[in-house]
DNA sequence: GTCGGGATCATACTTACGTATGACGCGATC
DNA sequence: GATCGCGTCATACGTAAGTATGATCCCGAC
């Protein structure tokens, strides 16, 4: 949970999985052979919708994607991702592409564009960088909800002097910025510190940092 | 050397380079006049020798590149940018270019890839972008060399007990991991807040994790 | 050699922080 | 109506932090 991730060189897929959208069966079960030779899972779509009907796990994994696909053009299914709570790297492939789709789709955040044909290991060098992209962002989202959940259980009180005392106040500041007494102020921040998990200002402040909830006002420096 | 940097609030491009590198005498030349009509300033280089030859504001700026360029190609000169210090953002174009390599520019880093000819519109969107970006850049940087250089000032062992301080130890604690009296780090300490230009620990603890300074160690955490 | 900065430590005092105990009011829930 | 969580505050005690004064030691610079 809050155990330091080792960035392990050698991303051990434990069981990534590799999400191929495509509507040429031959493509697909090219794909589905290729991956699985070096130990990932797959899925096949044969178009967007199939892909957005069908509930996936939540494991690592990653998107590889055809841009010309029937319904919707795959740069827009990016976007349609995001809304689906879906936030894979993708990894677009095409058989007509030109420049300005491929820099549409990296300036969206892709990891890859490569065109048809391909070699195998463009394609499986791509997943790896994907799959280690989608490890890194699974690791911060993770360490990330863990922290909110903490903050989840603050009360409303509780979080507005956790704010004020990240950013820096002392208790009696605190007490005079909200109409409280000092002593309150003591008890609100015993019970912030309980519940964030810490046991040092320090680390309250790193955790607001990540959270963005502090009262940050500017009024420090000065040699 | 105590000189305080003060970090300029409004990054105001008061007068934003731009940077085009095109072995075409006419391309360069309604380039400038392009940027020029729009109150950009411009430097206009034949080859990439010519640019880093020469010497160069530190303003805000960006540069536009052809990727094909005599003697060296575009891609790898901003493996030698990065080497001479130049940061700005990179745009290119290319009259010859296919997507492979506008996937490796872009993956590079590049604000974006045009091909010949575009629009006007397209490239004075790209170097808005590009200018952005850089003042984004400019502002992060201008901030962290601001906290650097107070880091710098401080003495071999007020940087220890600094480390250790934003990681969450009392004094005492620092004191004996270090092999000194609880006094002697008060002491290290109260220099440390005053040389970093701080008066609360919260802000200590910011300005050490914008440097990668905490000895952070995970002990916390407990629900 | 002398001077100055860095590092060390002690004593002493003040302020800040943390927590425990006890108490009261309030609103929602049972 | 009683219970419970929340918020509020007081007194009190112990610990931590911050600062001031004074002192010793070392080392490099003048």
């Amino acid at each position: 949970m809050t155990r330091p991730n080792q960035a392990q060189p050698p991303a051990q897929p434990a069981s990534a999985i590799v999400i191929v959208v495509d509507d040429d069966e031959g493509i697909r079960a090219s794909l589905d052979g290729l991956f699985r030779s070096v130990g990932l899972q797959t899925r096949l779509f044969g178009s967007p919708a199939e892909l957005l009907g069908s509930s996936l796990p939540d494991g690592p994994g990653c998107i590889v994607l055809d841009v010309r696909l029937p319904g919707v053009s795959g740069l827009d299914l990016q976007s349609q991702f995001v809304r689906q709570g879906i936030s894979y790297p993708i990894i677009f492939m095409t058989g007509h592409g030109d420049i300005p789709m491929s820099v549409r789709a990296m300036k969206a955040g892709a990891v890859d564009f490569l065109s048809k044909p391909f070699r195998d290991q463009d394609m499986l060098d791509a997943v790896t960088a994907a799959l280690e992209r989608d490890a890194q962002h699974r690791a911060e989202a993770a360490a990330k909800d863990d922290i909110r959940a903490q903050y989840e259980t603050l009360t409303a009180r509780e979080r507005e002097v956790m704010g004020h005392v990240t950013a820096g106040l002392m208790n009696k500041q605190v007490a005079a910025l909200i109409g409280l007494s000092e002593i309150t102020v003591k008890i609100h921040r015993g019970n912030v510190m309980r519940k964030m998990g810490v046991r040092s200002l320090a680390d309250l402040v790193r955790k607001a940092e990540a959270l963005g909830v502090s009262q940050t006002r500017r009024t420090t420096d000065q040699t």
